[in-house]
DNA sequence: CGGGACCTTGATTATCTTCAATGCTAGTGG
DNA sequence: CCACTAGCATTGAAGATAATCAAGGTCCCG
């Protein structure tokens, strides 16, 4: 499928998902939320996903999208993912080149109309609520890849970016309680957590030896999750 | 002064310098901030700044202050800087043991007055963008934070933030076109450069060799302003 | 003049990167 | 069905970057 190609029946399942987990959502709701993701859009894996409108706000329905930041001398940085239900955040840093790359393929849509409905007509419904608990998870997690990127060894980089993939892929019910889905590359994951690739794979096989996850065909498997929690360092 | 000593006349002047540095104040709008600007309070140096209850904002009028993760085994990491001017984000974080220090003498207080009234009754004027301006800083500013640990060598990493701080004292009139008061310890450097003490300390000494900087009694003097510029890879 | 906080230094070790190959696997076209 | 390819994963060796350990040194303040 062509990148940027025009959608008609945008699947907003995930987002739904995502979204009723924070708040529940009621049917009324759930009409308001179909009828306003207009405009759905379908992006090829690995590519570049070109800015909206200032103004306007975006959000995943499907796949995985990275807000990239790329030097000039071919140094990268992930500096978060986004997952179906995820806003993205467009507005430019100063003194960063920031865009957006689907690292699978991916479906996004225009929110713009039903965020502001929500927040006006029912700045107390569950809509609303909803969207900003989104919202809140998005600067936490900024606040928490500091302190991994900061203070936090390969290992327990690793361990705690996995179990904040689980918790999140959960929430949007795409894993259950011992394994979800791994669609990213050792050089995505590498872009995440600033590592060499290399490193990644040599942390990963470390991972697998002491029993903690299990990761082969695009599946992680988390054999020891409570073991994994302390690996991490983070609590999550 | 004791920590958390009440305050009768607190110092508004750093903070009016800086929200006018983002969007400039109608004579009237500085009564309403001088005003609402309530029950400051004094923090003595390398102190704990309890948590206000939520829902209150509280803004740093003068000195700095870190938010600060603390981990059990004896890490830390500061997330961010709260220069005068600078709103506190005290909102929890999952999975994170976070805190306000004050890392020199600092004043703080209560804005939550003014923070609602000027967006309530003037949500375009002047004082309302300023405080926009200023939480959109808060999240630039953490990005940039997570590519600098990320993706930055230890020598860009410290030539990027003393950049970033000669800007933000700029804004606020501390700092003059070639210097500005450094009041950190290297100790503090490190936590937030995620660094070794030594390993800054070293770092400083290189940038200084090399003729960037001169580091010395609390102040910095930038001997090459573009050459530390090329030097931080940040644009900034 | 003593003490404490901060800065500086050298030596050693750990962590992670880089470089350069090799292996694996799924998709493609003959 | 079988090469063939391209992207991804894996491995070993060597080197860079930063941490740790252990002393001193400096400066300020009481």
């Amino acid at each position: 499928m062509r990148a940027g190609h025009q959608l008609h029946l945008p699947t907003t399942h995930a987002l739904e998902q995502t979204l009723s987990s924070f708040a529940p959502l009621s049917a009324a709701e759930l009409v308001v939320l179909r009828q306003g993701v207009s405009a759905g859009r379908a992006h090829a894996a690995g590519v570049q996903i070109e800015a909206a409108p200032p103004g306007t706000r975006r959000a995943v329905l499907s796949g995985w999208v990275g807000r990239v930041n790329q030097f000039p001398d071919g140094r990268r940085q992930i500096l978060s993912l986004c997952l179906p239900g995820d806003l993205l955040d467009e507005r430019p840093v100063c003194g960063l080149h920031l865009g957006h790359f689907s690292l699978t393929s991916a479906q996004t849509a225009d929110v713009t109309a039903v965020l502001s409905a929500s927040k006006r007509e029912a700045p107390d419904g569950g809509l609303a609520k909803a969207w900003r608990d989104v919202e809140d998870e998005l600067r936490e997690r900024q606040a928490r890849q500091i302190v991994r990127l900061g203070r936090l060894s390969a290992y327990e980089r690793t361990a705690s970016l996995l179990l904040e993939l689980h918790e999140r892929q959960r929430r949007s019910g795409q894993a259950d309680a011992t394994s979800m889905p791994m669609p990213l590359t050792q050089e995505m994951l590498s872009d995440i957590l600033a590592l060499s690739v290399v490193h990644v794979n040599r942390i990963l096989q470390q991972l697998r030896h002491d029993g903690l996850i299990v990761y082969r065909a695009s599946k992680v498997v988390f054999s020891d999750l409570p073991a994994l929690r302390v690996a991490a360092a983070l609590g999550l």
